[in-house]
DNA sequence: AAAGCGGGTGATTTTGAAATCACCCGCCAT
DNA sequence: ATGGCGGGTGATTTCAAAATCACCCGCTTT
């Protein structure tokens, strides 16, 4: 699309009254053109390549085939087609399907037109767009991978040994508090080194207090 | 803060010139008042209870005490207090260490100060905010994590016979590309069922594929 | 000089996952 | 009835990580 030029969008929504509303509103957006429209991600998938919008808005529970599977499907046959998810669903796991499957924004269907508006047109525009409540959602993930990243990179005994090296135990103490020897202490601590890539053991206790380890 | 009051800030950058220019635009918009600064993390840890502002401003690269570090510290003994990272680095391991140390936002620091002042009340309101090209980068590291930890599920000889899968390969067909039995290849599978928790084969495909994992 | 501390190298045993395979069953097509 | 297919249960061997411990060294404090 040149510039100057309006962008044509496709509405995927399998509530008919909310997807004419819809296109209505955004055919009286003069920036925007209203190109295709689909029931449901199966249609979608089907009619797309034919339509060739600039831009999908694309709903999540539908019938037939959600908007997650038609999302995955359209990004096999079209990797540079733009995908905007424009639905009610604030569920954890439909987010991050969709952002694994590869969707360029996030819409909820609370917002109001004019942030469509803009959201539509930094999309185009290549951004990655969020609901606001959306990126809490996502950075909260993110925190979650890391912490849940990290208890996978020890075993239950490296982290019992952390816990008490971040309340400032010796190893003689780490040794009568968790019934095993020094030495066992010094090799569990050894290999937490390792493992979290630190130099030494105030280090290992501040990066696993910033990963939620302990 | 209640209603109609001016959001307080406090500014903490390393660069005296970048710090006091931006105290004086952040001066000049009544919705804000600038109540503390401070010119590197440690600074900002030491005087934040002291100055109890609605929001902080934080740059990362910094010396004495990096912002990420500042961040981690203050998030320690001021959990509900608002943090807007405000820095040039698009570096990835940055952008993650600042959400999972807490950060409420992310801004470049080429943003023009329109985009600050309303990054600053959303943050302030509750929302999570990112620049533009960093949701993109937020997105991508969401996707990666999940391709990660799926690798990380399966074993390599797992990952083997899904691709054979994803050729559409029968069990035999598996068994001869390998040089395995079909007994074998219907272990891998079983497990590889029961990893991803789905219930036949064509599931798991369709989820390897949608994780990148194939 | 000795004790206490953290950091380092090396070893052995145990345990659980990985990788292998056999066999059984139901369904469908021939 | 038979063959081909996917799904299921169970077993054995191998291998690598987990968990354990011994010993050595340098530094600091007493």
């Amino acid at each position: 699309m040149s510039s100057g030029q309006r962008i044509s969008i496709m509405v995927v929504d399998d509530h008919a009254l909310f997807r004419r509303g819809l296109i209505s509103l955004l055919d009286e957006m003069p920036e925007f053109v209203v190109v295709g429209e689909a029931a449901n991600g199966q249609e979608a998938v089907e009619n797309i390549q034919r339509v060739a919008p600039d831009l999908l808005l694309l709903d999540i529970n539908m019938p037939v085939m959600d908007g997650i599977q038609a999302l995955s499907a359209i990004r096999k046959k079209l990797p540079e087609q733009k995908v905007l998810m424009l639905t009610i669903s604030q569920n954890d796991d439909d987010l991050i399907d969709a952002i694994v499957s590869g969707a360029n924004g996030y819409l909820l269907k609370n917002a109001e037109p004019d942030v469509l508006r803009a959201t539509i047109q930094q999309v185009v525009a290549g951004n990655a767009v969020l609901a606001p409540e959306i990126t809490n959602k996502v950075l909260q993930a993110v925190r979650r991978a890391k912490t849940d990243r990290g208890r996978g990179l020890l075993s239950d005994r490296e982290i019992d040994v952390l816990k008490c090296l971040a309340r400032g135990q010796t190893t003689s103490q780490i040794a009568a508090t968790l019934f095993i020897s020094e030495n066992t202490v010094k090799t569990h601590i050894r290999h937490i080194l390792e493992k979290m890539e630190v130099n030494n053991r105030a280090e290992a206790v501040a990066r696993a207090s910033q990963m939620d380890l302990i």
